[in-house]
DNA sequence: CGTAGGGCGAAGC
DNA sequence: TGCTTCGCCCTAC
């Protein structure tokens, strides 16, 4: 199966209100430092609305980058009942999914 | 076939 | 804290 099918699929495990990292996305489909392959493959999913791209942050508990834009991005986490402040995660331990 | 570059990450100043 | 630099994996040119 290709790298970004697998990507795919696992961030469409990730539950309604909870998010996850690049890194740990990458580290879920077998890739130990896969963080920016996982960026590109998002920028390029076939159909943003169906897969969840937005539920997708950098490590560091920054929002990370989005298709149309981090205010958008931020409106979406904020309507799955996600706290940001700044362009940051507030609650991001609290939201935060592993596979 | 070689190389640049991306919704990143971690380390170094 | 905040910015810079280098490292990573894969795809597109």
């Amino acid at each position: 199966m290709n790298i970004e099918k697998k990507i795919y699929k696992k961030l469409l495990t990730v539950p309604h209100g909870k998010i996850t990292t690049y890194n740990e996305l990458s580290k879920s489909i077998g890739l130990e430092n896969g963080q920016r392959l996982v960026g590109q493959i998002m920028k390029k999913n076939p159909f943003p609305v169906i897969i969840p791209c937005h539920r997708v942050i950098k490590s560091n508990g920054d929002i990370g980058g989005y298709l149309f834009g981090i205010d958008i991005k931020k409106n979406m986490l904020r309507k799955e009942g996600i706290c940001i402040i700044k362009n940051k995660i507030d609650n991001f331990k609290d939201v935060f999914f592993t596979f």
